[in-house]
This record gives C-alpha cells, structure tokens and sequence, in this order.
DNA sequence: GATGAAGCGGAGGGAACCTCCGTTTTTTGT
DNA sequence: ACAAAAAACGGAGGTTCCCTCCGCTTCATC
C-alpha cells in the first residue's frame, strides 16, 4: 500500500531488443507472402527465435499484427524525411505517394485481418492517418513553396485521394493501374505542365 | 468426351435439405455470440448433426460464412415484403431499416472475418448492395406515390445513408444511437412533420 | 418391398496454439 | 574482473481445433 519507492528501474536487455526486431521483420515477411492466417511458427522459425520467445513480446496473434503494421507505418514516415532529402520537393513526393500505394496494396491482404481481430483498430486508424498527413505536409509544403503545385490541395486532400484510388480497385493488375492514375493525378497537382518528371 | 446424355437427376434428399437449414441456422447463432472464430464443431453440435454432414455442406469456413450471409441478405428482403403488407408505407419504411441497422451491426464482426477469409466479397458486396437497392426502392417507392417522403431522394442515397451512420460509430451503445439517427434521419425525409411516428 | 445412391456421423491423424519451466545470457554491484 | 540475480530464451508437450475417411443409415426410385 505504500507507494513503492524507486525501484532503479533496469536497462532493457540488448538480445531482448534484437529479437523482437527480428520477430517483427519475420511477420511482415511471412504475413505478406503466406498470407495473414500463416502459423505463428513459422514467423518464429523464420526470425531464428523460438517460439516462446515470439509469445513473450506478443501475447496474441492481434498483438503482433498490431505492432507489424506500426512499425510499417513508422518507415514510412521516415521515408518521407529520406527522401525529402534525397530528391527535389516533386520528385520526393511522387516516389513516396508511390510507396503508399503499395503500403495500402499489401494492407489489403492484412489489414483486413487486423480489423477482424480486436476493435482496437480505430485509434490505430486515426494514429496512421494523422501520422500520414503529417508526413504529407512535410512534402507537400516545400513544393507549395516552389510554387510546384497548386495550393488549393490539402494534404488531408491528398491523403484521402490516394486511399480512394487505392480502394476503388481490385482485380489483378490492380497497382499497376493504380500507380498509374496516381501519375496522373499528380500531373494534375502540378503546376508546370510539359517537362517530364523523369528521374532525379 | 461424348457429351453426357440426360442422366436423370435425382430429386434432392429431404434430410439433406432439412441439415443444410439447420446448420445455417446455427451457425448464425454461433457466429452471433461466439464471434467468427467460434469452432466449426460447436456449429454441428448446436445443429445437431455430425461434423461431417456440416463439412459435406460446406467444404471450407468461408463457403459457411458466405452461406449465412446470402441467407440472411434473402432474410432481410423477404421481410421488406411481409413489413410493406403489414404497416403504411412510412413505417414500414422505418422498420426496415432499423432491421438494416442491425444486420449491419452483426456484421461488423462478423462480415469482417469474410473479407479476410478469401477475396471473393467484390461479388458478394454487388450482390447484397443491388438486392438491398431493389428492396428499398420497393418500400420507397409507396410512401412517395402516398406524397410522404421527399422525392429527391433516392433508394441508393438512403442505403448509403444508413451504411454511412453504421459505419461512423463504434463505441459501446453505438447500436441505439445509430437507431436515434436513424429516425432523425427519417423525420428528415418525411413531408408531413409533427405528428409522432410511434405505434403501428 | 427391394435396391442402391445419397447422406450421415464421428473416430482419429495432423496441425496450430500457447503455457510452463529448466537453461542461458545480460546487467548490475563490488 | 567476477559473482549474483534478474531477465530472456527455447522448445517439449497438453490442449484444441481442423478436416478426411469410411462403415452405417436413410431416402427416392422401381
């Protein structure tokens, strides 16, 4: 009852760290082949860690989807400031509109799943959303301000946009059409019209 | 090789026809409480069949799923027909669509673990969404013509409608605040205001 | 009724889940 | 550098569910 003093709280363990690293490459790969039903062994076979350890760092199968899909949407976002540095504003911003494309391409598999488990999804949800919209921002303004784009567009806007073209699809074939009409649309975005956007 | 000449088809078995009706019907039960994942032999058990009658009828989960989900589709349109003989066309209206409200709800955990399963759903969406759209349009059509309800308004604004007001909420109690919206929603489209809409 | 096709039931082999605990690794204190 | 203890590891194995297979029963037909 007495509150408990400072209990010198330890420093979390290096190997400890490692696995759960290790565990959650091995889900996103084994999830996004085998498909979101895959066993959980063999995402502890493929991480080299047995399978108590995998259970250890994620108690449920939910738990796991969960953090594969946060720590995706957490690279993604480092993407952006990457890539930001790497190409011009619209270069930078047409590569990572691309890549979250496919991000919505393979969640389609495994989001789904995501969603079936718990109901926790809606504050995963808002936190992918607003963590995305951030990340359009920081693309986004610098290419306002190159006076590269029309500034009507939001990046709620865009955000939304690039999800609607992601889900009106389906069939085969389907990114690629996608992928297309993303070009499209960011023709659209554009304000100089005639000089392809070609590479770097 | 040779086409089959007519091999005289048997008249399909009572038993077999009376099982496969009782499996769906437990298994919309199961599926209701227990949630999606609930064991295929607790199905069988409340159905009181063996095991391997359900596996004859249904080779795989999903081909269960979906079953229950066409039946109850079929459900809910024949129960339009009985409502519209049996109430005025606006409450009728009514009643149908909190009938929908429900349905939807249900679904929500349970039309989930369908989308997962296999990436059969784009048929069954079209599916579900053109007979719903037939029905409404069956129920709207009366209370238009009886110059009840607004005639802007078409059957497939107001199914969306209704998904749309499902589909926003989430939380616990979420069901009766869909329903309150609902009715909002049609004092809204109805002409004639002031007069309360309760009792038969 | 007789007959045989169609359907029924449930035992049982296999797979996946998840817990539990003896062993190993890492941190901390000296 | 070393020892002690906390933390994490691995995987055997109990449990639960999945699904096939086949001998028995029931129904439609003749």
């Amino acid at each position: 009852m007495t509150d408990e003093a400072a209990p010198r709280p330890r420093k979390p363990r290096a190997d400890a760290i490692r696995n759960r690293e290790r565990v959650l490459e091995a889900a996103k790969s084994v999830f996004t082949q085998g498909g979101a039903e895959a066993g959980l062994e063999a995402v502890a076979r493929e991480a080299g860690v047995g399978i108590g350890t995998l259970y250890r760092h994620f108690p449920t199968r939910e738990a796991l989807y969960e953090a594969v899909y946060r720590r995706e949407v957490e690279q993604l976002a480092e993407l952006a400031a990457q890539l930001a540095g790497e190409y011009g504003p619209m270069e930078a911003l047409r590569r990572w509109m691309r890549a979250l494309v496919q991000f919505v391409a393979t969640k389609k598999g495994m989001g789904t799943a995501l969603a079936l488990a718990a109901h926790k999804p809606p504050e995963l949800m808002a936190y992918s959303a607003t963590r995305f919209q951030e990340v359009m921002g920081m693309l986004l303004r610098p290419a306002a301000e190159a006076g590269l784009v029309r500034t009507d567009i939001g990046s709620d806007d865009l955000l939304k946009a690039v999800i609607g073209l992601c889900y009106l699809q389906d069939g085969p074939g389907w990114q690629e059409q996608a992928l297309r009409l993303l070009d499209v649309f960011l023709d659209g975005l554009s304000l100089r019209r005639g000089d392809p956007p070609g590479t770097a």
